[in-house]
Order: C-alpha cells, then structure tokens, then sequence
RNA sequence: GGAGAGGUGGCCGAGUUGGCUUAAGGCGGUGGUUUGCUAAACCACUGUACGGUCAAAAGCCGUACCCUGGGUUCGAAUCCCAGCCUCUCCGCCA
C-alpha cells in the first residue's frame, strides 16, 4: 500500500511510477476523495469539540439539579450533523481504501523501466552450461525411467498439474528441504519456521496477493482461508500489526512450505513434466529490516538464494527484472534462473525481492528506530531459497549421465544417502 | 460442535446502577532535584492514528481509540446487536 499522504504530496512521481508498472487506474479519483475526506474531517471535529464542550456543561446542569433541556434539544441538531458528516467519511474512506488497495508498490530507481520481460537484465552467471556427449534427456524421462517421479499417478489423486515423487525421489525431496534450512539457519542467520499452511484473508491481503491475484489462489471459502501461495505470507505476517522495539530488527526468518497456486490462466504454458505445478515445496527466506540498509539486505539475500545453488553445483543466471515484469508489491526483484539442458531453457528457482515499506503499510507492521522514537515501517524482503522441483529438474537435467543416471551432488550426499540415482 | 468465563494503556489492575474518569492506582520507562559515585527518596513526563497550524520539522490546537464492527443516547469503557480471540469443562479427533 501506498501512503496516501506521499500520493497526496508527490503525485506526478506516482503516476510516472504506476506507469512504469503498467498500472491504468492512476491516482485521480483518490486525490479527489482526499480532498473530500479532509474537508469532513475538519467540519466534523469542530462539531464534536462543540459537543463534548456541551455535555460536560449537561452534567453540571444535571448535577446542579437545573433544567437542561433546550441545550439538549439544540445538541440533537449537532449530533445529527456529526452522525451524517461520519456516515459520508466512512464512505470515502473505504473508496479511498477500495482503491488504493489496487495501486502496486513503485519501482526502486534502479529498475529498468519496461513493459514486459524483454525489459530484463542479465546481471550475472554462475558456471558453465555442462556439456554432453550426448542428448540430454528432459526430467520427465529421466524421473519415470529411474522410478522417482509418478506423474500418471499423481494425475489420478489430484488431477494435471500434480505431482508424485517416488522412492529417491521423495527422498531427494525431503533432503534438498534439509540441506537448504540447515544451511540459511547455520550459514546464513536465519531462523527456522514452521507456520501453518492456511492462512486468512488478512494475512493475503497484508502480503499483496490479494486483492489482485485472488483467482490464483486457492480457497476454502467455509472458513474463510486461503492455502498459501508461498512460505512469504505466514513469515511476514507473523509480525503483522506489531511494533517491533529498535533491537528486535533485523529478522531473518525461514521456513519449509508446500506452495498453492492455481496458475489461473496458464493453461497449456510450460505444462509438461513439473515445471509448473499446482502444488510444490519451496524454502523461503524473509528479512524485515531498517529502511536506509534494505537494498544492501536485498543483495546478501540474493547471495544466500544463490548460494543454494553454488553448494549444489548448478549452472544459473541473475537477472534484474524490468519495471513491467515486477510482482504486484515489489520494488525491486532479482531472479535466479537455474539452466536446464534437457528442456534446454533457464529455469526460475528464485525470486528475490524488496517491498520497501509496501507491504508493512498494508499489514500495519512498525518498528521503533530508537528505544523511544515513534514508530516508522520497515522494510520487508523475501526470497525462494529455493522453489524445490525446478531446482529438481535442473539436478536431474545438469547431473545426467550417458547411461540414464543421475549423479548426486556432492553436497547432498549425507542428506540422500547414495551418490548416485540409477 | 455444546456449556460457561473473560478481553481496559508497554505490563499489572480499578471502573460496567451511562455524565466532575480529558481511563483511578501501581509497576516499568524517560528527564530532573538531591548526591563524591551508586542506590533510595522526591518532582515532572509517558501511547497510536488522523485533521488543522507551519516552507518543513518541533511545538501547539483539535478529534478518535478501553478486542473488532454496527446501534441506542444530548452524552457510551459502561447499555443493545453481530463477529473475532483467549481460558475452563464436555463431546469429537491425529
């Protein structure tokens, strides 16, 4: 969420901001809204100093045994004032609200402004496309002939967009979630967290996924939850509306979760083998810290995504994502893509991202900057450390051998227990 | 799911026959006086949001906030309705 106050005071930054974001509703009916809140506002206090002026002299009256009635009767005229001045600031303000809850967040200064991915930016690679002497197989092949991966199984449970690993496979599963905790929480300073999966309607909101991605999101509408997208609602959200006392930041937090999504829209895109899914694992990291060091906080929070892929042996590239190609509530985001040979296309393993005070704003988290100073909003960050069967994929695509195999990498050795998938 | 109890400031805790309560009192915290230093004692201050004033900040003025949202009333922490949460007992259950 925006500050309305910022908006207020710096409007032809905005627009130029949400037009960079390729945002159509713009900022003009909440500026007029404004303009109206603050004049009811200021009628509406100058009758309610009145009135609580009065009624302390209603008491005296009262008390004194005397008559006060024609001041009530004249006091019922004001309150009635008052009761319809409020009705209608109730009124703009949730027009206001409706609003500006579909505004996203700006873009850092640093963001190539662009309407689409074309927009991106390489930053950086990391290792070399392994070569074959051979032609890759892609994962699915791989996974069905090593006994690892059931997908006509899991589209009997569930339905397309599922997936079932077998064997190695789950087991493989189980140890990337593993070595990745073990190394954020004792490498990286960051504390584990296991948090629910479902989670309500103002958690979804406080994070950014809703109002906007509500169609991608699924639902249990009798209980008003929502399964988790990602790992980054219930992580930012366990510190909503708090005031963090000035020692308490930074946090660093991790947590293992299954991730929801519907993928609304996505029919037939990417669709074979478990690129995209319905349902994965995922390790997310989520840092909420002070203002003035976000953006260095952003660039070590990406180092402690790429070092999942470093320890693992994996060739990937970082890219700076334009303007246009940003989440909803993101002001900055990097995105680490992991090669995969078999497919032969860059992967997205993670999404590393700055929110600013964007999200804060939303679910009213605050942290005080000094022991006695007023509140202000911190900034939150996340980042996939990582999504776990792209990460999968380009394992089982990277590590492959002439004869069908799989060599394990040498860092999940002790977590999988063999060194290889035949 | 059923029955009952309860939700008041950073914390504890009064106040619920509506009006000198602009939320008593205490604890904690901050500043000060005293002091060679510390402690004690004493004095003062104490939250959040919004609006106004100001170039801006501070300050000042005002409004709102006693779980949340409505309502009754000239006036609500206090009365009414709905919801959320916590605790206890029962039932169900991995």
């Amino acid at each position: 969420m925006l500050d309305l106050k910022f908006i207020r005071e710096n409007p032809d930054k905005v627009r130029a901001g949400l037009s960079a974001k390729n945002d159509r509703r713009g900022i003009d009916e909440i500026l007029r809204l404004d303009e109206r809140r603050r004049e009811l506002i200021k009628e509406a206090d100058a009758l309610k100093e009145r009135r609580n002026k009065v009624s302390m002299e209603v008491a005296r009256l009262k008390k004194e045994g005397k008559d006060a009635s024609t001041i009530i009767a004249e006091m019922k005229t004001v309150s009635d004032r008052i009761s319809a001045l409020d009705k209608e600031r109730r009124a703009v303000e949730e027009k206001i609200e409706e609003l500006l809850r579909w505004i996203p967040n700006l873009p850092h200064s640093s963001v190539p402004v662009a309407p689409d991915e074309a927009g991106n930016v390489e930053v950086r690679g990391w290792g070399k496309k392994p070569e074959f002497n051979f032609t890759p197989a892609p994962h699915w092949e791989l996974g069905e002939k090593l006994g690892i991966l059931d997908l006509p199984g899991a589209a009997k449970i569930s339905g397309a967009g599922f997936i079932t690993f077998t064997g190695w496979g789950a087991k493989l599963e189980r140890a990337l979630i593993n070595f990745m905790l073990d190394l954020h929480t004792q490498k990286h300073g960051y504390r584990e967290v296991s948090p629910p999966f479902l989670v309500n309607r103002a958690s979804m909101f406080g994070t950014g996924q809703l109002p906007k991605m509500e169609e991608d999101m699924y639902a249990l509408k009798e209980d008003g939850l929502f399964l988790i997208p990602t790992a980054e609602v219930p992580l930012t959200n366990l510190f909503r509306e708090e005031i963090l006392p000035a020692d308490r930041l930074p946090i660093y937090v991790t947590a293992y979760t299954p991730c929801f999504r519907r993928e609304a829209g996505a029919a037939g895109k990417d669709t074979r083998g478990i690129n995209r899914v319905h349902q994965f694992d995922k390790v997310e990291i989520v840092k909420i810290v002070r203002p003035e060091s976000s953006y260095d906080e952003l660039e070590s929070l990406v180092q402690n995504a790429e070092a999942v892929l470093q320890a693992l042996g994996l060739h990937y590239r970082v890219r700076l994502l334009a303007s246009g190609d940003m989440s909803f509530a993101s002001a900055k985001t990097y995105d680490l893509e992991a090669w995969a040979p078999g497919v032969e296309k860059y992967l997205e393993v993670s999404s590393c991202s700055n929110f600013e005070d964007f999200q804060a704003r939303r679910m009213d988290l605050r942290f005080r900057p000094l022991p006695e100073a007023r509140p202000e909003y911190p900034h939150t960050l996340n980042g996939s450390g990582l999504a776990l069967p792209r990460t999968v994929i380009a394992i089982l695509e990277q590590y492959q051998t002439e004869k069908g195999t799989v060599k394990v990498p040498e860092v999940l050795v002790p977590y999988l227990g063999t060194k290889e998938l035949a």
